[in-house]
DNA sequence: TCAGATTAATGAATTACACTCATCAAGTCT
DNA sequence: AGACTTGATGAGTGTAATTCATTAATCTGA
């Protein structure tokens, strides 16, 4: 099972054969589908495995922040953290199996909605603090950040560029969060915000030709397969 | 072709047999492979005509609406309208071709690169323009539209349940154009234009910095195997 | 009009896999 | 030991895409 992990992760779905896995586990094909149903069985358990290892201990975690936004931009950077971390299995999930026609039916398929659950859960926390006006379907701020997420990591996943989960993670949150922030409380505090905000400018600028003049030289690490 | 399309919106491109799309078309399955390199080939060319017929006058009836949320609104509403249309079709294309290793090489990726060009050039009018804040990343904006669209539509394209496109794309428009709202627009007092612009300018060259950075990110090494 | 050349169509192989099944082999229980 | 259960084997089978030598149709130029 985890012999299959690898080779399915390495070749991806398709062109793992049931022949190389089983030659890497040491025994003949027709052996594996005794533990098998088929390929797909055997994948699906292989995705169930990482499931369960990677989203273990999500609400303990949640519960030691404060403040939805917070939850919210934990929640993203988590999930783009996974992608940047697994981008094959990531892949393997997002394009193989949840394409099929059975995926309704899977455990997997069950698991995925207990993920996604937490955002649903914080907004709407959030809308009951106070802290996000109502009026927004949960469901449709939960399609926004998900949807987000697997389009902006998909060149990644594909072994083309990269991208920076934190600030991906700021983008989303903030975008989402300024969406759903009550109408009429504003940021706008009192008579030193603008000031403050000029200064921000000047420091954004400062930093800018520092990062230019970065950027120039030298290339950063080429990353290695998953 | 029209038949190729036909049968594989019915049955979905790995049950779609070249043998009965051949039959449909009333030659023997051999035939299909002079004017074809291969199944995917055709499917591809398949799917290239579909786009053609799609996507044909966009910038044609953008041109006739005014203010950025108008033009979000169109193109999100007009995205989700296919989709509610052509379910087959746009199941085959988010599903089957995109997930496709050589899907980057194909007329299609660049064909959907111009037609998701249009939200980025929307955002940026709406940044020039003083209607949305600078400093979001248009890219990030654009995947949060697509994937939240995707998302949203995914139970729907497997045929399962429906979805009121005009109501979702009020939802996804309105949490956007909120999120992007410059901070403070309503309250601005005197000082906070000039502050505003200044920000918003800012955030313009941060933003060129990045994507300059971005042009020359690293590559990740080939995927082994084949 | 017709020989030769070019192009299109055929259908019988070939391949590559996932998957099955009759047959062993090695324990395990009584 | 003898019956019974369970695990492993590898030689099939079936399906679908793809290839290719051969045949049929069409065109071209004298």
């Amino acid at each position: 099972m985890v012999v299959a992990a690898a080779v399915f992760c390495e070749k991806g779905y398709v062109q793992a054969s049931t022949a190389e896995i089983a030659a890497r586990v040491g025994v003949v094909e027709g052996t594996l589908y005794r533990y098998f149903q088929t390929k797909r069985d055997l994948f699906i358990k292989v995705v169930e495995q990482f499931y369960e290892k990677s989203f273990g201990d999500y609400d303990q975690q949640l519960r030691g922040l404060r403040g939805t936004s917070n939850r919210l931009r934990f929640l993203v950077w988590k999930h783009l953290a996974l992608f940047h971390a697994q981008p094959r299995m990531c892949r393997l999930i997002t394009e193989e199996l949840r394409t099929w026609p059975e995926y309704r039916q899977t455990s997997v398929y069950q698991l995925n909605r207990n993920y996604t659950q937490h955002v649903l859960r914080v907004v709407r926390e959030g809308v009951a603090a106070g802290e996000f006006r109502a009026g927004v379907p949960p469901r449709i701020v939960r399609d926004m950040i998900f949807g987000g997420c697997e389009h902006h990591t998909w060149s990644y996943l594909r072994g083309e560029g990269d991208f920076d989960a934190a600030a991906a993670a700021d983008a989303i949150t903030d975008l989402v969060c300024r969406g759903l922030a009550p109408t009429g409380a504003a940021t706008a505090g009192p008579v030193e915000a603008p000031v403050g905000r000029l200064e921000n400018v000047a420091a954004r600028l400062e930093n800018l030709a520092r990062v230019r003049a970065h950027v120039r030289r030298p290339r950063r690490a080429a990353r290695s397969g998953s």
